[in-house]
RNA sequence: GCCGGGGUAGGGUAGUUGGUCAUCCUACGGGACUGUGGAUCCCGUGAGCCGGGUUCAAAUCCCGGCCCCGGCCCCA
């Protein structure tokens, strides 16, 4: 027997129509903010993935050489490829331009709850803005995703990378990378030493990394060396309450990714422990590390599968039942594809093919959860009829097959 | 990268101070029942993660690997 690698997971038809299903509304939801769809290369030259990404994704790319002696590396994420597309073909286009994915990703890490090598993101960008609107835009569309999917134990996070940045301007950026990459880890005493001999606002920079709460706290920095900053981010606020957003003011977040630059968030589903995060986001500048000029953008991704979690935790993920046929036929007559073809055009039908006999096909329509049985024998036939057996209701009745077409529209 | 717990038919399990043909339930295929489902009975298919070691003998003990589950960190 071979088995499948480490990480990836097999996905049978039950949990495929689920997945789907989230798919489905997720789409919806993007289509209607007026994203449309890209897709890009399941691999990329790994110099891409490792451009501008942080540390932590740096460590897990899943990388591979190909024949032609190429480094190549399976994307972990999709905001550098969709950035890549942007400046090789899409930088003329009118501005802004939405953009949205759903696509597999991959990372080298250690499988557990929630996490896995192979894993699906979806997820949008809207490039040419980072104004307040474009940023309450995506995290109000974040939000409608959630709401028309169900989910309701989810908290909205949202901190400013760039007044984290501004605090420490004095400070090059490589290293402002590694200082923000030990904030995110949570190792507060590395990053004391690191600032020891820079001139920065220690204080004030600790401070604000603990700050945490409803909008009030911004009132504390409001002034000086801040001010612009929180300017800038109290009008995305305003926006989101006038779209009826909640959320919580999380300044602590720092993000694994070195590209983000202005307002971040991330979307916790708690009940999902260890692995909470089901999705992430913010401003970011990328387009001038692929030969772009410089372009405000903004976007987030979910992370698809731990999505389908936090709904099935909620019990959100129950499958509606449609009818379903199964085509039982005694005698092998042309009026047998006739009927199949006309049940097609409205649901599912199967045909029997085991050569069961008529209770042996009953017994595997009953365990397969087949709504109704078309039975098709001489005797129909004679009648140009055809039996149709609802298995919830244990009714049978014969139907001409010229009707069958009523019957099948009045199921719908 | 670090730390715990595991691995017996497709799924769920029993069994071990090493010693018959590895238990039972379920699922699957067929039959009893010749054109009418969910019950019952019968028959059949099907297993000790892989490799090495100890031993007369290993599912059981030891070592290594693989894989799964979970925690830390991080991410989605």
């Amino acid at each position: 027997m071979f088995t499948r690698p480490r990480g990836t997971r097999d996905f049978l038809p039950e949990e495929m129509k689920k997945r789907r299903k989230v798919e489905n509304i997720i789409r919806k939801v993007f289509e209607s903010y007026g994203y449309e769809e890209i897709m890009t290369p399941t691999f990329e030259h790994i110099e891409l993935i490792t451009a501008k990404s942080g540390e932590e994704i740096r460590r897990s790319i899943y990388n591979f050489r190909d024949k032609g002696n190429r480094e190549l590396a399976l994307r972990p994420e999709l905001t550098a490829p969709v950035m890549r597309v942007y400046a090789n073909e899409l930088q003329f286009k009118p501005k802004p331009i939405r953009l949205y994915y759903i696509a597999n990703c991959f990372r080298y890490e250690r499988p557990q709850a929630g996490r896995f090598r192979e894993f699906w993101q979806a997820g949008v960008e809207l490039i040419g803005s980072s104004s307040p609107m474009a940023v309450a835009e995506i995290i109000a569309l974040a939000d409608d995703v959630l709401k028309k999917l169900g989910l309701k134990d989810y908290e909205i996070n949202i901190g400013h990378i760039g007044i984290l940045r501004k605090i420490l301007s004095e400070v090059d950026e490589k290293k402002q990378n590694l200082i923000l990459h030990y904030v995110d880890k949570g190792e507060l005493g590395v990053v004391e030493d690191m600032l020891k001999n820079e001139k920065v606002d220690k204080e004030l920079f600790f401070k604000v990394l603990k700050m945490e709460g409803d909008r009030d706290i911004l009132d504390e920095i409001n002034n000086g060396l801040l001010k612009d900053y929180v300017k800038d981010f109290s009008r995305t606020l305003d926006i989101l309450d006038i779209f009826g957003v909640k959320y919580k003011i999380n300044l602590g977040i720092a993000r694994g990714l070195e590209y983000y630059s202005g307002v971040v968030f991330e979307i916790y589903a708690k009940r999902l422990g260890a692995q909470k995060q089901i999705c992430g986001g913010g401003v970011y500048s990328l387009a001038h590390v692929f030969g772009a000029k410089p372009t405000p953008t903004c976007g987030f991704a979910f992370g698809f599968d731990r999505l389908i979690l936090a709904l099935e935790k909620e019990n959100l993920l129950s499958d509606d039942k449609k009818p379903r046929f199964l085509l039982i036929p005694m005698v092998l007559k042309k009026e047998v594809f006739d009927v199949a073809r006309i049940v097609r055009k409205y649901f599912a039908c199967e045909m029997e093919v085991m050569e069961r006999k008529l209770k042996k096909a009953l017994e595997y329509a009953n365990t397969r959860r087949i709504t109704h049985v078309l039975i098709l024998g001489e005797d129909e036939l004679k009648r140009k009829e055809v039996a149709v057996k609802d298995m919830e209701k244990n009714v049978q009745i014969n139907i001409k097959i010229d009707e069958l077409e009523e019957y099948l529209k009045k199921l719908k």
